[in-house]
DNA sequence: CCTTTTTCATAACGGGCATTACTAAACCAC
DNA sequence: GTGGTTTAGTAATGCCCGTTATGAAAAAGG
């Protein structure tokens, strides 16, 4: 008996999980779950319990709702087909919704607050001169004969801070440093070869 | 004429740059930052400016005192040498410091305040879930000679995860969806292959 | 020594946060 | 229809945040 709840629990999860794939964990106030979902302070708190529980429900949601593509890649023949399939499920869902770009995951305690964003954009910022720089001096490396002609430089660069991103993430979530090396090296093992690079290597 | 200043403003902004290391930008409340620095909120205000231009001279501090590699990496001969300095330069970086594991710019807005620390460690343990997955799928690739006997499943898996954390971090850097693409393909240039596989390529 | 100037530390300020009393309304059982 | 029970929405609570007013302490000039 008692009175009948007004709102969907899962429309209002998933306006919830919006909201925290945008704003990350911290970022997301409730003044914008609540704007977001339609449902007051208090049906929040009884329908989800408090913040961290709601944004456990989020995760989990998340993981049935979006990344579908996982199990897909694992379920292929080939592990390159596999590590393929992952890779590209990953880009298309990083890129499809515009109004929450990126990963959930990562997200959730890399994006920030709408205050942060001014620092947000310097970090950005700072993050493209270090690819450029790298862009200009894959662009000599070509120049020089040290890479071949159809290298693309701007995809290495990329390539290169995207790894190293992705080793910032892991060793901020105390992956030990021989694995992190060994991705490393790893990361290296598809790298261009001309044939006069290829003749003399170092290391 | 006047009072002089009773503490290193060097001194004070290591002490700083560390604290955002750590707890990224709005993890680091000035509680934080006073206790760190030994120094009292107005004077921090007197000499930085407020928080945003404190963690700004922090970043610029961080570029100059930890990042020399970054230069020593441009200088090498050839694009390989400075990719291989470049990464290894920044697994060094990332797990030097126990106290501050991972790249001040990533962690700036990835790490939070202590409060999140379930949240984050949530997160933690999901995406291992999700690498301990893709490293089985790998040994029963290996297993079924789909993957050399040489091959590293655990590096990897981590690999993998890596790159698609660094796409992450760049698809929420507003990256385009082809240049995050041609990042994925780059990834997959140095997979490793066996005679049987090669054989036979998808795509 | 006294004035001026700068820095110091305590303590306050307004604002936003997550969380929760509280009251009115809606529903079911009897 | 009435009583018991659950939800809805307003508004409050306490806390911590970044920031700053306030007044004492310290240094330099005259």
């Amino acid at each position: 008996m008692g009175r009948h709840r007004e709102f969907c629990v899962e429309t209002a999860l998933d306006a919830a999980l919006c909201v925290f794939w945008r704003k990350g964990y911290e970022g997301a106030s409730y003044a914008d779950l609540t704007e977001a979902t339609g449902v007051e302070r208090p049906a929040l708190y009884s329908a989800f319990g408090n913040k961290e529980a709601l944004f456990r429900r989020a995760l989990a949601r998340y993981h049935e709702r979006y990344l579908g593509y996982l199990p897909e890649a694992l379920r292929l023949p080939t592990a390159r087909q596999v590590a393929a399939h992952f890779l590209r499920g990953a880009v298309e869902l990083n890129t499809r919704y515009p109004d929450r770009t990126g990963c959930f995951g990562v997200n959730g305690v890399l994006a920030g607050s709408d205050d942060a964003e001014p620092i947000r954009q310097a970090l950005i910022e700072y993050r493209a001169t270090g690819e450029a720089m790298l862009r200009e001096r894959f662009e000599r490396a070509k120049a020089e004969g040290d890479l071949p002609e159809t290298a693309d430089c701007a995809t290495l660069a990329a390539y290169v801070m995207a790894v190293t991103h992705g080793l910032a993430v892991q060793a901020k979530a105390g992956f030990r440093r021989e694995v992190l090396q060994a991705v490393a090296e790893q990361a290296l093992a598809g790298w261009p070869e001309n044939a006069r690079s290829a003749a003399a290597h170092d290391s």
